[in-house]
DNA sequence: CCGGGCGTTGACAACGTTGTCCTCGACGGC
DNA sequence: GCCGTCGAGGACAACGTTGTCAACGCCCGG
């Protein structure tokens, strides 16, 4: 900048005052900057900016996996809104472990971020208190924030969603439903599987439940334990969209009913097409952006927490008799 | 910091010291001083630390789609390498619209990232040359640089894929083989034509090519046209993973033969199982950004052009007879 | 013809670090 | 006992911007 000045023959703050457009230049002398600007190559330096500014123009999100298909499709919702307002991403992962998340989010935090986005692993989130008081506002998506945290979060309708699929599976006959989700230890299966017994009731039947991480061959154990029960299920329903994926798989070709939690691509070209309860990642990428950015241009009332809606849609996995 | 320092009874530039582990600063002293910064909450300021030093320790990737299932792999082998250098990953989507792109990759450089890492949605990237001058290292994947620039780049052996995938139709005795493909102004959509056209020899019947924007209408109409035609096809190959299962939908369980670029996920649950010509986004990536932090640790050597194989998938649908 | 206001421009400090150089005291060898 | 050396710590400038305030010349009204 000082250079462009020389170059220009003025002051460096007339060049800072053309660069960030701001009046009160006359226009031959802005056009002098400019063009001084132009031969030089000249690009304003964002460090300094922001180090003067105390405002980087940057929000932070930690999600799961970036390379996750739902949470891609959040990340990139949150992107979309990001630009719209001006703002870059900066996103990690942090691989379902709580010591990553921390690590990312004080990292962030460290680099000033305006704002983060999190999806958390972990259920303790004592460490952002300093950064909240300190200002930087935080959304959280997908799973609620550790106790005593009293920030936005958006969240799906998991266990409403879960009684849906489970009352999809009775009302065609089914009374033997078996269950597979993630780790208990995680929100959202813990909801789910909430959701699966209260709509199953007194049908529920803790031999046809499995909770764990979904690699295949656990799953694979599970089926054809409870398929080898006395009454075994005659329906499926899957916890998320990964156990789905590797449920189809370990059934290969037995006909149980299927319900899953989570849309996938492709489920409507398999056969039969797959009934599932879908959420709308982007959309709740797009709240959760949007609530950040709320609170980046001041608003400060008290927390937001909107439940998202899921839906079932039915394609003819779910709709199988006994 | 200054806090930190009175707080501790030192000069600020010990705490400097301590922060940054460097040597010279008594055990005792340094305590002093870690206890400060835990009671105050204090973290390093990023922005200013970057000023100082020049090096942001970030990098920053520009994709065509942070959602789409290709790149989201591919961006999360890069954060994986940029993580084990110590860097944070900046991204952003491009859409496929150069004049985005170049904004994205602008405005990285405006924050001083230390290297970039483009997947490029246009054909002219000069305004990329002041850049790499100032010694901001780029690297391009999956496809290559406009004119005139001379930079490291990752590509998949798209037109011998292609040439895989036809020969594989071709052995199986087809001699009528629909071609799919994307726009054949990106590059990969090009080199995959190429290749299939170079396999069929004399077989080639450019009525059986058709190249555009992968949505539903078109690809059906092209198809439903294909069909119509005295000697019909018996064998389709797609150029690109969302031309499989947009044709996947079109065709409708009419029985053609069909090989796809791009190996995606349930391509092995469909019936028939898909054969595909498989690249390895991960593998994309990493070998990326290892060249990206190869030429940060100094390497100026020539500019490295890697090709990555990529391997047919036999699964069913390419052994289909006419 | 003079004083006040306005439009334009510039000088200067500050943002929070880090690199360089300096000081101060202690210790060891001669 | 003196000088050289070394370890520990501090003062200061600089990184490239932006906010504040002051100065300058010009025009207009009185």
């Amino acid at each position: 900048m000082k250079d462009v000045a020389s170059a220009a023959g003025v002051a460096l703050k007339t060049v800072s005052r053309v660069v960030n457009g701001e009046p009160g230049v006359h226009p031959a002398t802005a056009n002098r900057v400019r063009a001084a600007i132009d031969r030089l190559g000249y690009s304003r330096n964002e460090s300094a900016r922001v180090l003067r500014r105390g405002r980087t123009a940057t929000v932070g999100l930690v999600i799961e996996d970036v390379g996750d298909p739902f949470y891609a499709g959040l990340g990139r919702a949150v992107e979309t809104v990001a630009t719209a307002h001006g703002h870059l991403l900066l996103s990690g992962s942090s691989s379902e472990d709580p010591a990553r998340e921390r690590e990312l989010v004080l990292t962030f935090c460290a680099r000033r971020v305006d704002g983060l986005i999190v999806v958390p692993a972990g259920r303790d989130h004592s460490y952002l208190r300093p950064e909240l008081d300190a200002g930087t506002p935080a959304v959280f998506a997908d799973r609620p924030p550790g106790p005593g945290l009293d920030v936005d979060t958006v969240l799906a309708d998991n266990a409403g969603g879960a009684a849906l699929a489970t009352r999809h599976l009775l009302a065609h006959g089914h009374t033997r439903i078996a269950f597979l989700g993630d780790d208990p230890a995680i929100f959202t299966a813990a909801r789910r599987l909430h959701g699966y017994r209260t709509a199953l009731g007194s049908l529920y039947d803790e031999r046809l439940v499995w909770m764990g991480t979904p690699s295949p061959e656990p799953v694979r154990a599970a089926l054809d334990h409870m398929l080898a029960l006395d009454r075994p299920p005659t329906a499926l329903f899957t916890g998320n969209g990964r156990l789905t994926v590797t449920a189809l798989r370990a059934l290969a070709g037995r006909r149980l009913a299927l319900v899953g939690f989570d849309d996938f691509e492709l489920s409507d070209l398999l056969r039969p097409a797959v009934t599932v309860i879908a959420q709308d990642p982007a959309r709740m990428g797009r709240v959760a952006a949007e609530l950040l950015f709320r609170r980046l241009s001041g608003d400060t009332g008290p927390a937001q927490n909107p439940i998202l809606p899921v839906s079932l849609i039915p394609r003819g996995s779910g709709e199988i008799s006994p």
